[in-house]
DNA sequence: GCTTGCACCTCACGCCGCGTGAGGAAGCAG
DNA sequence: CTGCTTCCTCACGCGGCGTGAGGTGCAAGC
């Protein structure tokens, strides 16, 4: 069995034009020809295209990729096994860029101005120790910079105080709560968990009870967080962080 | 607080070219210029760097990205929430692509070729039903060339038949498991089942338990793989699904 | 038998997102 | 004052195709 471009492009999804490129510059040279000098793929062409696609996909130059699939001490199963790894590697990638984000929301939501090195650490930043020193020993005092910028936030006036007013009502209750001496593991803490997770579903993005944990993690880990939830009611991060954990593995089975 | 080139190209991880490209092209317009003319970045074009290597991570074109920034509609809240919806979008993507790659390879095992339009399935194909009559018109008869197709495999010559002989040892061992009544739940099957994702893992990739129920579902879903396993017995694919999903809960907590 | 139409062919130029110099000025360290 | 670094502005080039332009091969309909 063999087939034409046309047909090749059709399910590949890709242009003709692109099966052009891949046969001049050799990255997938057409099993033969026809007569009339019309390319015709055969099956081992097909799963070579399938290669070629799955390593573009992920952002690799053709020339590697010619590199990656014509390297002789890799059978198909190595092949595939580095494509799994690849795979695995890119999503975790994905998932740090979410919690980046969902970071920089509660930071926006806490009105708290990142410093420039944390608006990009989830890019560059391939040496981070090295970075910091670099950035301290060149434009010094980010500490001291930090503490500047720690109360300029940008707002968005109108319904940003509605969501302040939100946030202030939810941490009186949870004031109250833990004055009345609730345990994070109980059924009014669980439900201001649940409270805090609707919060930030509809003022910000879906936020899934495995994505509230994350967060929760945030705000005994990172010094700004805690303080925001501790200038609460000393003690409040903390409990919450566990009346999040509560109520996630409540809904998680 | 402003910042030259060269400084918000290192945290940012990116060339001076590329912030001078943007800059050229009014994508990323620096706030203000030096006496010397030179470019003094202030936080906000900070924040609009850091949105701009977002989608541009996400492939997409500077272009686009400048409407996505300048769309007057879209205050930072919503930017954030399409940021986190396209995340986890991709995330998605990737990890039907990992399924792909799993079913590809467990294909392989079983020495089953597959049709091209499974292995293009997880790329192109915007639009599924009307491909899949696109293709029976024009190419017609692609079930009878599947099953013409179903036994020639390419193999890998040398271990190959080692791993072979794993398999056929591993399916005479479930066979008298079978025939001797084991459940699917107890000790022996779920001892098969954990076999079974060693040697998947040890000539394959790693995979984990949540990979492996991935895979016995395929195996009944599948018509050719529930073949395969049927084979050695019949009802064995049903019976090491039930048993898989036993050990994974086992392991799983 | 002739045209119409479609899928194929081969040049060949253009676009995007920068990399990579070239040539020069500004600023700071010794 | 001398260097070293960082900054500036052109300007050309490259990868991965898109997009015609102009021509061929083949089956269907007149």
């Amino acid at each position: 069995m063999s087939y034409s471009v046309g047909q090749v492009a059709g399910f590949a999804g890709v242009t003709v034009r692109t099966l052009h490129h891949y046969d001049e510059i050799g990255l997938l040279v057409p099993g033969g020809r026809s007569h009339a000098g019309h390319r015709r793929y055969d099956d081992a062409d097909l799963d070579r295209l399938q290669q070629i696609l799955f390593y573009r996909e992920l952002g690799f130059p053709l020339e590697e990729v010619a590199v990656l699939l014509d390297d002789p001490k890799a059978d198909p199963r190595a092949q595939l096994r580095r494509q799994h790894e690849l795979l695995t590697a890119r999503i975790e990638r994905l998932q740090q860029m979410a919690a980046a984000v969902e970071h920089a929301m509660e930071a926006r939501r806490m009105g708290i101005n990142l410093t420039p090195e944390e608006k990009f650490e989830v890019f560059g930043d391939k040496d981070p120790e090295a970075h910091a020193e670099e950035a301290e020993r060149r434009w010094g005092g980010t500490e001291a910079y930090a503490e500047s910028q720690r109360r300029a936030a940008t707002y968005t006036k109108d319904d940003w105080q509605r969501m302040q007013a939100e946030v202030a009502s939810w941490g009186e209750r949870y004031d109250a709560l833990m004055a009345a001496g609730e345990p994070p593991s109980g059924e009014a803490a669980m439900a201001m968990a649940e409270e805090h997770r609707r919060h930030i579903s509809t003022w910000f993005y879906e936020c899934t009870y495995e994505a509230q944990l994350g967060l929760a993690d945030m705000y005994v880990s990172d010094e700004r967080f805690k303080e925001f939830y501790d200038s609460m009611r000393p003690g409040l991060a903390e409990h919450l962080r566990e009346a999040i954990t509560a109520n996630a593995a409540r809904h998680g089975s």
